[in-house]
DNA sequence: ACATGTGAAAGAGTTCACAGCC
DNA sequence: GGCTGTGAACTCTTTCACATGT
């Protein structure tokens, strides 16, 4: 948002986001109408209203697995400053990780661990850990109730149906780059092969 | 791939790749028919066949821009040994981290460098910088000839058009997270909103 | 004059369902 | 019987274009 601005068009925000006017002002109207014509958005209106939306206001409670590089540039990210969640504990089961502390708090072993050890149960789960163990990681995510899961390992998890999934998968993204570079900008999308011998991504050439 | 198969069907590839049996076979067909009716697709032959696709055998020159926690958990990471891009150059601005040496390579400066530097143009650039510097590291990139960038920064970046960007954002995909802990399973795709004041995240609700 | 909100059209991706082949 | 390949249907998303409101 600009300074000094108090309203700001479906033009500017389309340019600021990446994505053309239309689809901004068909994304706004569908939680409501609150622009008004002839001078665009309401910036603080637009805040309340998508904060509103969005956060609601309730901050969950988050555990990681896999201390290593990836874990501890998410710890120190400015991005777990908000308000959205906060850390509440950390898992490995390196025992020269167990027991060290990072960010303030200290890394446990997810095995010793159960539902009961919180006041509030965690409801988000990020893992960082090697692909070899993310099921099992996983697993334990849902036994301890966990309703979300982000997870960076290239592996397709298998949860219950009212666990939500994000993949972060820098692997395939990489990919679709070599593509790119390879043949022209073609629609590709990232999703199958994971379990290939080769590299993981889903072509979706159309004849 | 199951070890000892050397027929897989198009089930099975769903199965564990998350996607439906469909789409595996509409995908695979854009690419040429050569699955078996009544058996499947022979694995060593789809290997190779998507391997040809994909990598076609070229290895990109990769550079990275902002050397912290996240470059050294790409760095160290298994994904980067393979044939799609080995890292030839490593950037921050830091005194401290300049001149330093992670994974082989010693840390430089981005504004030190030019094209004549290399035996071979980089063609990926990758920016683990903070955001506010995020665009200037782009600029850089794409003076030194870069192609294909993917970027960690919660910012819409402005680069020439033949210039691929590929965003990997875990404030949007925490966002969605949280959208889906709060409302059920709705439909929720990131991308909007970078630039207001609150949460990037767009909202594909429809009436 | 300017910019939203929204029907209608267009485009992209997924799923159905079945003919055809092994 | 089993499984691929693909036309057709369907769903989701984006874009166009313009009536509507300030």
């Amino acid at each position: 948002m600009r300074r000094g601005r108090d309203t700001v068009s479906s033009d500017d925000l389309g340019r600021l986001a990446g994505v053309s006017a239309a689809t901004v002002r068909r994304d706004l109207s569908s939680i409501g109408p609150f622009g008004t014509r002839g001078s665009g958005y309401d910036t603080s209106h637009l805040s309340h209203r998508t904060a509103e939306l969005l956060g609601g206001g309730s901050t969950f409670p988050m555990v990681i697995a896999g201390i290593g590089n990836l874990a501890k540039a998410l710890i120190n990210s400015p991005l777990f400053g908000d308000r959205t969640a906060r850390i509440v504990a950390l898992y490995d089961v390196d025992p020269s990780i167990v027991g060290t502390t990072v960010g303030g708090l200290t890394v446990r072993l997810l095995a010793d661990e159960d539902a009961s050890s919180f006041a509030e149960p965690p409801a988000i789960g990020i893992l960082t850990c090697p692909a070899s163990a993310a099921q099992d990681v996983a697993d334990g995510f849902c036994d301890m109730g966990i309703r979300a899961l982000m997870t960076f390992s290239p592996r397709v998890l298998e949860v219950p149906p009212e666990v939500t999934v994000r993949y972060v998968d820098v692997s395939i993204e990489l990919q679709i780059l070599a593509y790119h570079l390879e043949h022209g900008r073609g629609p590709l999308n990232g999703g199958l092969l994971h379990s290939l011998g080769v590299s993981p991504v889903r072509v979706g050439l159309r004849p």
